[in-house]
DNA sequence: AACTCACTATGACAGTCGTCATAGTAGCGC
DNA sequence: GCGCTACTATGACGACTGTCATAGTGAGTT
């Protein structure tokens, strides 16, 4: 059934993401992540013949869609939209997240970075190229509220920039207080 | 020899701390360790009965240290010291090491906090502390600097949140931009 | 009916991992 | 000499890893 096997390749793309979320590129085994998708083992090599690259690829550019999705969604929920209050309600995202979860979930990207910047270059542009599409989305909305736009671009950097950190420090002493801080002390810098 | 052998254990701990900055803990093998540590393998269970854990653990340690002796050294070679002035040296710091090593290595810490905070609670607690063993020195400088304590607190984690994350955008990128960015963006914040 | 195609199943491969058991060496006190 | 201690050497173990070869299934087409 085409739907069945379409509902494999994506749910085992989404579940590399979540390993990697959780254990970094080296520590996501793919047996292991096939199990928990729920799908046979045999899928891999049919859907990614590329092999594991082509599979944490794949789960970068899943989470940098969702991300950038999660954005758009904020912008258009927000009734009196400023940078602040986007970035607000991103480490809000996060915060819950973490806490639900017991801390155990970063970012894929981060983990993506780290594991393999330098190792393997073709996952380092996966999540240099998820990076962006999270961060265009940011820069969009900030411009709409009436930024400049070299301004913004600057901007949704600097959010990133503080929001993976804050989820580094947030996971690392089990407590989301880095990422309220972040959002608290970046308000000023954000809506000047 | 009692100065050849400490040398061993020595050099081990630091190689390991610079394998985790290029390949996060999964990537990081302990007979490469040894090996470019110039150590031979029977030093790995004499030194480290505990195993890659405890190894891991002295690498953060050791990195922690090192990161805090590195912002004393910053804070008494600069004549009139500001918050944003330190941030910006520490700043620099990271941009030249990625440029020199074309981008190969980034934090030991987030790496471990990304790798392990989920699966290791022994590692995370050794983040964590070595998270706190660079911010101490960061935050009573700050306090030297006349901010109050809480204040103090709240800036240098601000400054680790928007470094750690800089330095994740930068590899992804392959770009020091983001840690001059943060270093600008964050200085009227800080020297407010 | 045969044939095609998308997908699944499974076993094997070579490699690496961390860990451990065991033995060996060198230096020092006595 | 002996024994003790610190350190080194090395091979093996079982448990993975990602990848591949090969065969099998089953629905759809002609």
């Amino acid at each position: 059934m085409a739907a069945t096997s379409r509902g494999h390749r994506e749910r085992i793309v989404y579940e590399t993401a979540q390993h990697l979320r959780r254990s970094g590129v080296g520590g996501t085994g793919l047996r292991q992540v096939v199990a928990d998708a729920g799908a046979p083992r045999g899928s891999l090599q049919h859907y990614f013949p590329g092999g594991k690259d082509q599979l944490v690829g794949e789960a970068l550019d899943w989470a940098g869609t969702w991300a950038a999705q999660r954005v758009e969604e904020h912008v258009a929920r927000m009734r009196r939209p400023t940078p602040a209050r986007l970035f607000t309600a991103m480490t809000q995202d996060w915060a819950r997240d973490l806490e639900a979860r017991d801390h155990a979930r970063g970012c894929p990207v981060a983990a993506a970075v780290v594991d393999c910047a330098d190792t393997n270059p073709a996952v380092r542009e996966a999540a240099a190229s998820a990076l962006e599409t999270w961060r265009r989305p940011i820069t969009a909305a900030l411009v709409s509220m009436g930024r400049p736009r070299r301004r913004a671009d600057a901007l949704s950097t600097l959010m990133l920039c503080a929001l993976e950190g804050a989820i580094v420090l947030a996971r690392a002493q089990r407590d989301t207080a880095p990422l309220r801080l972040v959002a608290r002390e970046l308000a000023p810098v954000l809506d000047a």
